[in-house]
Formats: structure tokens, sequence, C-alpha cells
DNA sequence: ATAATATATGAACATATGCTCATATAAGAA
DNA sequence: TTCTTATATGAGCATATGTTCATATATTAT
């Protein structure tokens, strides 16, 4: 069995460390940010595979309302999710396959470990 | 040319998701909050490509020695440094290969972007 | 033992973060 | 319009975080 692990450290080529500038390091770290808190990791973690209402994301996860919307926010920002309108509803789905990506490869990192 | 996260994007197969443990939005949370700063951000790059002690991490990076070693603290008690000593001084190096590709990927993907 | 150098540590402080509560806004139904 | 449902938002609060300052510890040299 081939794991994306395993085919990443083959692959990748040694890396000089450069200095990275300021603006690098406030996005880098930003995106790393979202990624820091437990609420945020289910909440993408269950948009990974299809897109959710707020409400449904509050119920399934067991958050309030105002909570699951705040975060929303802060994933939008950061364009790490979008929204599509239906009515009063609206669905939040995945809107950054890298950084889902990301997100996976900790999860079967943390899991497999 | 092939990048990694090409490769990634063609390997992976779609990721079901499923409800995470508390254990392992723990590590998961705590992994990426250790990335989530810019100054751990700096000192991980840093030592992306060899050891450095913690004055040269201090003076090459600008930063004050008890900060450096704060965060090096921090960064060991996860597991994401290791340290060799030679007298008094301590040289700290990567000690997480998986982690630091992650890094890498992230500030790819900001970069290049 | 004393001094010098390198690093670690704890307290204090300012700021950031995430949650709740109350309320506002937006869209559709009656 | 009024009511209902779904979502957004701001204030307030408790906790977490990152830095500095002062000092402790550790290793080596004299």
């Amino acid at each position: 069995m081939i794991l994306s692990q395993d085919i990443l450290n083959d692959t990748v080529q040694p890396v000089q460390s450069s200095d990275l500038d300021e603006e690098t390091l406030f996005v880098v770290s930003q995106t790393f940010k979202a990624l820091s808190d437990p609420t945020r990791i289910r909440i993408l973690n269950f948009l990974c595979s299809e897109e959710h209402s707020v409400n449904e994301i509050a119920e399934k996860l067991n958050l309030s309302q105002s909570s699951v919307s705040h975060q929303l926010r802060f994933l939008k920002n950061l364009r790490l999710v979008k929204f599509r309108r239906e009515g009063t509803t609206l669905y939040y789905s995945n809107d950054d396959d890298h950084i889902m990506n990301l997100l996976q490869q900790a999860i079967d990192h943390a899991t497999h470990t």
C-alpha cells in the first residue's frame, strides 16, 4: 500500500531555508491558525465531503449557532470555505482543496501514529 | 515540472469525513498551533536545513535569547525539534520531517500564489 | 572555588482568542 | 405588513498566548 506520505517523502527535493518575507509569514501563520482550533477542525472536517447549512453543522457537531457562524466567518475570510444561498439557508462548503489536504495529512499523521 | 502538490492531488483518495475523537483533535490542533506563530515558523524554517544553537537562532532571526528558548521548549515538547549538546552549547534541529513537510507545503502555497 | 558563557525558567503584562448572550438582519410565507 | 425561520453580529468575559525582564541553572575554564 502506497501512502501519500511516502510519495511525498520520496519526491520532495531538499529545501533550503531562505528568509521568509513578512507577507508570506503572515499568510502562512494565519492559515495554520485556522487549523489550530478543535472547533474549526471539526467544521472543516465535516465540510470536507459535502456542503452543509449552518444549523446542520451546529446540530451535528453539537455547537451553538452563534459559535458556528463566527467560525465560518473566520474561515470564509481566509477563503477556506464558501457558501451558496437557498432561500434563507446558507450552504457552506470547502473552498481550498490544498489546505484541506494539509488538514487531512495532519489527521492521518495523528491517527496513524 | 512535477510539483509535490500535483502528485498529492492526483493520488489522494476521496476522504470521508468521520467524527474525530478528542485525542486526534487535540494532537492535530496542537500541531497546527505550533505552526501558527510567525516566530515559530521562522525558527522551524531556519532549522529546516541544518542545526543551529540557541544564540545563532536568536542572532540570525533578530530575536531575544529568552524568546527563542521559550519557543524551542514549546517545539521540543511537541517533538518537532530535538537538540544535541556540545559543551555549553545546545544545537537544535528538526525532529519531524512530516510536519516540516506540511510547513513547506504551506510556504510554497503562500509564496506561489 | 570563582568566573565566564550558554541556555532555561518563572513572573508579569499586554494582546489575542473563542465562547455565550442578546439582538440584528435577511428571505420567504401568510 | 407581520410572522417565522435561518443566519450574522457586537459586546462582554474568561482563558490562552507571546514577549520581556530578572534570575536560575549548567558546563567549562582558570
